[in-house]
DNA sequence: CGGATTCTTTACAACGTTGTATACAACGAT
DNA sequence: ATCGTTGTATACAACGTTGTAAAGAATCCG
């Protein structure tokens, strides 16, 4: 009965659509059209695929389909670390979107460094992916700019005026006046600000910093550049050891800005360590509203990005981009956010209340 | 200087091989075998079809290779969800030693749910992953050993005992005891457990539970069911929930044994919020070793798995099913644990001497 | 009953790549 | 001069799939 040079597993043989069609006594064509469930196939002929299909434990070539068709359903989503929760939480929002559109997203570590994004956006996947989302930390506008992939791109993040493609940000200024000027309210006047970058390429600490300034100009606050830390990346470890020395040298702050959580949450650290009173003493904002920040004690004041809609809105621009093709010009879409006020800020009482 | 029959952009046909073979007057073989780096092309030929590709923009179907070699490079992840920290920090660790090998890693979300699950180890990806690295939740030992794909496929954390994949996993009876018997060293008797779970086909609630009531045991302590709360997820608002449950009732523990960090993590914000000294009143003890709880205040003992092992093991059994395929047993690989001891247990001073 | 329509199935080609086999040229050793 | 070896380039086939066209069978309509 068949099958008997090969030892080992009985039907370990390649199989395709070819074999079943053997299998079943029809053509190659009529196989593809059971699976893909066309309508016009005798009810007999397709059970008959159908058993041949059990039998043989046949499974599509997703491969063969995708060269066929010349598109592979798969994006691919770059980003720095997996391990950062803002872009784990994020990368949950584009999966679950994605596959809203029958989407397969391809998940790329650059670990911020440049070779990797370059690599990324110059496409070793190219025609793997059908699009990707990138969300840049090293590479500058000018850089992106020349790329000569085409692949479909959409940036998250940054803001890359009459950049090579289209983007999706927060307003960063914006925010960061927000969460700056909260500080103010509550009566603070020495606020710090942690996650200024010297080299970075990226905007997003430029923004930042940006926003915080403003607030301080608005409100007649001076702006003392010793109360600006930078730090190397927008880990706890950087917060909690920027806050160290700030507490450190002579004149701490009474308040402090962290350009995203988890610096937030390192800076928080060292505040508890050391028996400062949060936010009595020292007040704390953070960015990006990761779920840390909501069972933190004190929990974290911070500016909640709409981070549904950045999926979102990436998902509808990569689309948009794939269907017609050429030049239309880059699109920037700006989603909202808000200042989501905890205890870090308001204390345990006034937070409760709200 | 062809190309006009096209509106848009210039040279957006598809190109392949053969085009940029027509352009550099040679054979598709050749542009192949200059793609490939092969040795034995002339250097006049190799620039030339240099030119062609960088001038016509080539870049290689990976679809192509793919189909061709049988193999895509691919390998999938498939995890319950991204944004829980134990699994973020799994995946970055398992996409970077893939790197190591040239795999390329896909990650799929399961959010736990049992027809998702089927779906992945029944192959929606056939032919488009050489290999499956899978961490179950919902399906059980029978129901995953009747599975008709014979993608390789290795599990992650749970114990199948003669299981149809190989295996890595934690000692999750001797880490549980480990936790346990530390917190009845420090002179805890009535230690509550959250995590165990009332339906879950999964093992590892079974198996945390199994170690605690040991642990108890081996002290001569009592067994008390009323301390064990069982939860439906492991996230923090189930810790946070679970520990209220706790406190309400009459007589609340001495210490809590968590299955996971971020349930402890939830906890400990409950115990906070109500004023609890910990570990002073009640000591807390997680499970994952997550980074969060490095920065917690106090900070979380826990019990630390191995993970870059877990990564490493997962790879290396992946590779060898890919190797020799056909049946050899499966196997089980157990990574090591240590009992990290930090504040939520030791109390600050304590934790900062050791 | 004849012609038009619909149903069912099929053969063929093409997607882009690379392993194998082969051809010819150039070269070195005898 | 001859043979074998190496270097360089090529043609062909195949990986598994599906869109197109087309052919024969069944059905419908007037």
């Amino acid at each position: 009965m068949g099958e008997a040079d090969d030892r080992g597993e009985p039907s370990r043989r390649r199989v395709g659509l070819k074999e079943v069609a053997r299998e079943a006594g029809v053509s190659v064509k009529t196989v593809s059209n059971v699976v893909n469930g066309y309508v016009h196939v005798t009810p007999e002929t397709r059970s008959r695929v159908e058993r041949a299909i059990r039998e043989l434990n046949y499974r599509p070539n997703l491969s063969a389909r995708t060269l066929r068709q010349g598109r592979t359903g798969i994006i691919a989503l770059a980003v720095p670390e997996l391990d950062i929760p803002y872009f784990a939480e994020l990368a949950k929002l584009i999966v679950t979107a994605a596959e809203a559109r029958s989407w397969t997203v391809l998940i790329d570590q650059t670990e911020g460094r440049r070779e990797r994004e370059q690599l990324v956006t110059e496409g070793i996947r190219a025609h793997l992916i059908d699009g990707l989302i990138f969300s840049p930390l090293a590479m500058s506008a000018a850089e992106l700019r020349d790329r000569t992939d085409d692949t479909p791109l959409v940036l998250l993040g940054e803001r890359i005026h009459h950049g090579p493609a289209d983007h999706v940000v927060v307003d960063n200024i914006a925010a960061a006046m927000d969460a700056t000027r909260h500080l103010i309210e509550l009566g603070r006047r020495r606020i710090a600000a942690i996650g200024a970058q010297d080299d970075a390429a990226g905007e997003t600490g430029r923004l930042r910093l940006a926003g915080y300034r403003r607030a301080l100009a608005a409100a007649g606050l001076p702006f003392d550049e010793s109360l600006v830390i930078s730090v190397d990346a927008y880990h706890r470890a950087d917060g909690a050891r920027a806050m160290a020395h700030l507490l450190g040298s002579g004149d701490p702050p009474d308040a402090v800005f962290c350009f995203n959580d988890l610096l937030a949450l390192g800076a928080l650290r060292t505040l508890l360590d050391r028996g400062v009173d949060v936010p009595g003493t020292v007040a704390l904002a953070g960015f990006d509203d990761i779920e840390d920040g909501r069972y933190s004690t004190p929990t974290l004041t911070t500016i909640t990005p709409d981070k549904e809609m950045i999926a979102q809105h990436a998902l509808d621009l990569l689309a948009e981009r794939m269907a017609r093709r050429p030049a239309r010009p880059a699109r920037e879409v700006t989603v909202g956010h808000t200042l989501t006020r905890r205890e870090s800020t308001l204390g345990r009482r006034r937070a409760q209340r709200d």
